[in-house]
RNA sequence: CGGGAUGUAGCGCAGCUUGGUAGCGCACUUCGCUUGGGACGAAGGGGUCGCAGGUUCGAAUCCUGUCAUCCCGACCA
């Protein structure tokens, strides 16, 4: 392709509303620009960039015995209906109504179209098992889009859907997902950790995340995930999902009789503990929190974080938020209490289930809020002054450092992408919406479902994150836009016109995927746009061609060295063989 | 939805406090000059200052409302 046809805007400075690496370097090396909030033009040398990264994807999934179609993008409500989550999804779910008012979507994700695809399809344990899958853009109207192609609303995935006839079935399944999982990023130049996830809406049992792990030095916080690992065994898990074996702690109060003292304004853990002169260990940690609409109570050690998620699946919840400080005067009111938050103990809320958190049972000769302003009870103890609640469940947020409970040493933390995930789903869609096959046994049974995605225009973002510098864009080969740019230094020497006309000739007689900057712009501009559009190889023709000399660059390792133009010709063709 | 900020030319910004009818750099057009790391000179084109009201002789500037965008929390590929 000639730079003087190729439709590029370089920008001379960063945009002003990017905040992350890739964002700022996409737009302003002119590979993205912004439509509408969440929502981007794919300009042509990301088109391409993306093609490059569907293409491996399609191969690897093709091999791992996929097979690829397409689902539409707009899907009517009944489908969501039956399956339940018209009702759930909530406002991410873009909902629409055409001419006649029948409810559509605009599809987040197909599970409720596969499904419905394969109760057409398959009614035969013969058939099984099927891996399905397509490309496609997704719209999610999602609360914050931001970062550019890490979070869009519109946004290009693979979603892949298996069935089988049994749970074995879908282990292997689920295997088989994996392994092409880890070829896929690896192919992409992208290093990536399978990790432990929680499930969440989508539902289901197991699921992992394929994490592109960011530097967390980085400076910006574009790994959106904090993902726990062991630095011994393996273990790793986002922090949704991660457990631990708990850290010794103080968990004795010492106080020997129980007491309301006065404490005054001692609105937080820190502020309580420093009055009281105790441990926030010692102190039972109380949250009302939202969950699905409705309020609910958490109780956790002092010292610990309730982890969001964690708590929500304990109530099987598909939102949860902690409640607002409006939300809390409502429930006091209602109790006859008008303490704020700081103050609030479990003791004496009428209507609002509890769950402990597994650190608090431990606690003896705690403290703990009356729901009394500037008041505790200090010496409390479980089942004499305040009731242990009946639902417990490990609530907590892993910390680094804590130990790994498959092998006891240290857990690190980190910050990461989700490129991938997949889910072990089981037959809550084929059950909710009557999907089912004949089995050998002659019996019916609802199809043992898996669902596998890939964002692919998130995977180009985080390899943009994970490969630039100060210049500009680094592209692993496999997914560049072009393998290598053909630069002339200067526009009025006929000589180094020609050499580098015969260089690009011949690369684009191998198939190459070449670039040759033919513009008549002065050596600084080209040289500068090179490095930002981030093409891994560079043959800058300049004034040493008259020793038959012309320079060939690693973008990545920044290695130049002169060859003659031959040399330099087969040396990309050597790339591919 | 809560908290913070910003909307002025394609991009980056100044002007607003103290109202007088819009400017700078880059980009774009033409000419000259220049050609190994975002040159220089000259001459141009492009903006109803997010939108709607209001105050005023007069509003980018003051007031009210509204919309949009960005950042921090809940969503997730």
């Amino acid at each position: 392709m000639r730079m003087t046809n190729l439709f590029l805007q370089t920008l001379r400075e960063f945009p002003s509303d990017a905040e992350v690496m890739s964002h700022k370097l996409l737009v302003r090396a002119g590979y993205i620009r912004k439509l509408t909030n969440g929502v981007y033009n794919y300009l042509p040398l990301m088109w391409r960039v993306l093609k490059k990264i569907e293409n491996i994807v399609r191969e690897e999934m093709d091999n791992a015995g996929a097979q690829e179609m397409l689902m539409p993008f707009v899907q009517p409500a009944e489908l969501w209906q039956e399956s339940g989550r018209w009702d759930v999804y909530g406002k991410e779910l873009m909902r629409l109504k055409d001419r006649h008012n029948r409810e559509m979507c605009l599809g987040p994700t197909h599970e409720e179209v596969i499904t419905s695809v394969a109760r057409e399809g398959i009614h035969s344990y013969k058939q099984l098992p099927v891996n399905l899958y397509q490309i496609q853009s997704k719209f999610r109207d999602e609360i914050r889009p931001r970062f550019g192609l890490l979070r869009g609303r519109e946004f290009i995935m693979k979603d892949a859907y298996s069935f089988d006839a049994d749970e074995k079935g879908l282990d292997k399944s689920y295997e088989i997902m994996a392994e092409a999982y880890k070829r896929i990023f690896e192919r992409c130049g992208l290093e990536t950790k399978m990790v432990q996830s929680d499930s969440g809406a989508i539902g289901g049992s197991v699921s992992h995340e394929f994490m592109v792990l960011v530097n967390e030095k980085a400076e910006n916080n574009a790994g959106e995930n904090d993902v726990f690992y062991c630095t011994k065994c393996g273990y790793s898990a986002n922090s949704n999902h991660a457990v631990s074996i708990l850290k010794e702690a103080v968990t004795d109060g010492g106080f020997n009789k129980a007491e309301i003292l006065d404490t005054p304004n001692t609105h937080s853990i820190e502020e309580l503990s420093a009055f009281l002169k105790v441990s926030s260990s010692v102190i039972c940690k109380c949250l009302i929190y939202v969950v699905d609409g409705k309020y609910v109570g958490a109780l956790i050690r002092g010292d610990k974080t309730v982890e969001e998620t964690k708590l929500m699946n304990a109530f099987q919840g598909n939102d949860v938020r902690i409640a607002s400080s409006g939300e809390i005067e409502e429930i006091m009111a209602n109790s006859g209490f008008n303490a704020v938050a700081g103050f609030i103990g479990p003791e004496g809320l009428k209507n609002i289930e509890f769950v402990a958190d597994e650190t608090v049972k431990e606690l003896k000769n705690f403290v703990v809020g009356i729901n009394q302003n500037d008041k505790h009870l200090v010496g409390a103890n479980w089942g004499r002054e305040v009731q242990l609640p009946q639902k417990i469940a490990d609530i907590r947020l892993v910390e680094e450092n804590d130990k790994c409970t498959e092998c006891g040493s240290d857990l690190k933390v980190t910050k990461g992408i989700e490129v991938g995930n997949i889910f072990k789903l089981g037959t809550k869609y084929s059950k909710a919406m009557n999907a089912v096959f004949t089995d050998k046994d002659g019996q019916e049974k609802p199809f043992i479902m898996g669902c596998y995605g890939i964002g692919i225009s998130r995977t180009a973002a985080a390899a943009v994150e994970r490969h630039h510098d100060e210049y500009g864009i680094i592209w692993p080969l496999s997914i560049a836009p072009y393998t290598v740019t053909v630069v002339p230094v200067s526009d009025q020497d006929e000589t180094q016109l020609k050499v580098a006309e015969e260089i690009y000739k011949k690369l684009l007689d191998n198939k190459i995927e070449v670039l040759i900057d033919d513009r008549a712009e002065r050596a600084g501009v080209k040289l500068k746009d090179a490095d930002l559009i981030g093409i891994p190889y560079r043959i800058t023709v300049g004034k040493t061609i008259k020793d038959n000399l012309v320079e060939f660059k690693n973008r990545a390792t920044g290695e130049v060295i002169n060859v003659t133009p031959e040399e330099a010709v087969n040396k990309i063709l050597e790339l591919f063989n």
